[in-house]
DNA sequence: GCAAAAGTGTTCCAGATACACCCATGG
DNA sequence: CCATGGGTGTATCTGGAACACTTTTGC
């Protein structure tokens, strides 16, 4: 058989994308997600998505949607999963590919993703999604957990300059449960992977909290060293 | 706009599933991988795939292409990731949705896999496989040692009966390093999921060794109970 | 002066690691 | 009788968990 004949006559797919995106501000993890706008389903909640093109990658699908309706390139996204089931799209036999992505609230292009119909929506209050597409934010949270353990990605979701504080807020809100004060401190001022800033953040105290900046370049030497970021 | 228009116009593309088929025999990690039939690269090696039909879900073809390989049916297997770049197929532009199986190698239908030119060949001496295959398989592996270390997916591997020294040779061999033989015992049964048989195995040393068989009802209990599995 | 958040150390315990010898048996 | 793999217990160390008071300063 040749190259021709073994590709002719296979059935072809829709391949979308959906995107999970995950911001933080005022101290709860929130998701930007739109009103739809085309039938099926016009005028539910869904993820922010997009069809696959014939001369892009599927991660660059991902990347295109993201900038879309937030403006923002070059930022933490990772696949989730490959969500196949044949009816799982009410409108059309489509296959998504979900990603997730990391971004700061602060830096997107607000009026771009109100354009888009795009709203940040806290994570615990989620309304009803269309399709498949809370079982994909359930799924993503997961992940985000399991990531953000052993990675430093809660980083991306904060400012570029941030309290100790704020650190463990994030953390308490990714793990769903509340961290000793001490202990945090200790573990993350222990990896040896954040600059002590001299300025201090007065918003939240009166005293003011120091303010630190992850050094990603510390992290990869440590990391080559063997080290384990672990929180 | 409505469904008809939202839908139509947009490029539709070949959807593949890969299997990497994980097998333990003679204390080492095999793949089943085929000898490819048609072009392009055919006579090369190959992990074993098909296209997604039209009535069947991703996780589906991914079941019937196991299937159709080794005979069998109701196995371990999750999806590892979707490969979606442009050119990863030399012959078309095709998505592919890649899972991970643990097979027992005793169980499956040897006539049937071999009538399909496929083989098993041992993890550590791959020889070159065509597209991204390779890539998947790193992947696999890294997937693999994940999931082995918090969930008792191990067993999957071994056959229903089997000795410590075998299951530990597995992890050894999942791990890539060495378990010390008493801390291994001590962990592994401190678990409680495991019901040890008054049969001795004798192929492979005189005293004899007894059997243990993984009890998942037993495990399903425990897990409801938070406990945590860990090797 | 007081409210509100920042910052700081020590004790305790569980679980991981390291480690060496006797046992049973077929040949 | 000996070679081979099976089976066993203890001491030590490390890292996680629990826990309460002092400091600073704007109001």
């Amino acid at each position: 058989m040749n190259a021709a004949s073994f590709y002719s006559k296979v059935p072809r797919h829709l391949v979308a994308v959906d995107c999970i995106i995950f911001g933080f501000d005022e101290g709860k993890l929130k998701l930007l997600v739109i009103k739809r706008k085309v039938a099926p389903m016009a005028g539910e909640w869904s993820l922010v998505g997009g069809f696959v093109q014939t001369d892009e990658s599927t991660d660059d699908a991902a990347a295109r949607v993201l900038k879309l309706t937030t403006g923002l390139d070059d930022i933490y996204m990772d696949q989730l999963h490959c969500y196949g089931e044949v009816a799982r799209d009410t409108g059309a036999r489509v296959i998504s590919v979900a990603y997730y992505a990391l971004i700061r609230i602060k830096d997107h292009d607000k009026p771009l993703a109100q354009e888009h119909g795009a709203h940040w929506l806290e994570l615990e209050n989620m309304p009803e999604l269309i399709f498949d597409h809370k079982k994909m934010i359930e799924d993503a949270l997961v992940k985000l957990r399991d990531n953000a353990q052993f990675h430093p990605i809660g980083f991306e979701l904060l400012p570029e300059k941030f309290t100790l504080s704020q650190l463990r807020c994030l953390y308490e809100e990714i793990y769903g449960r509340t961290l000793d004060k001490r202990n945090f401190r200790k573990k993350i001022l222990s990896l040896d992977v954040m600059e002590k800033l001299e300025e201090k953040d007065k918003t939240s105290s009166k005293k003011g909290a120091h303010l630190y900046r992850f050094d990603a370049d510390k992290y990869d030497q440590l990391k080559r060293k063997g080290l384990v970021f672990e929180i």
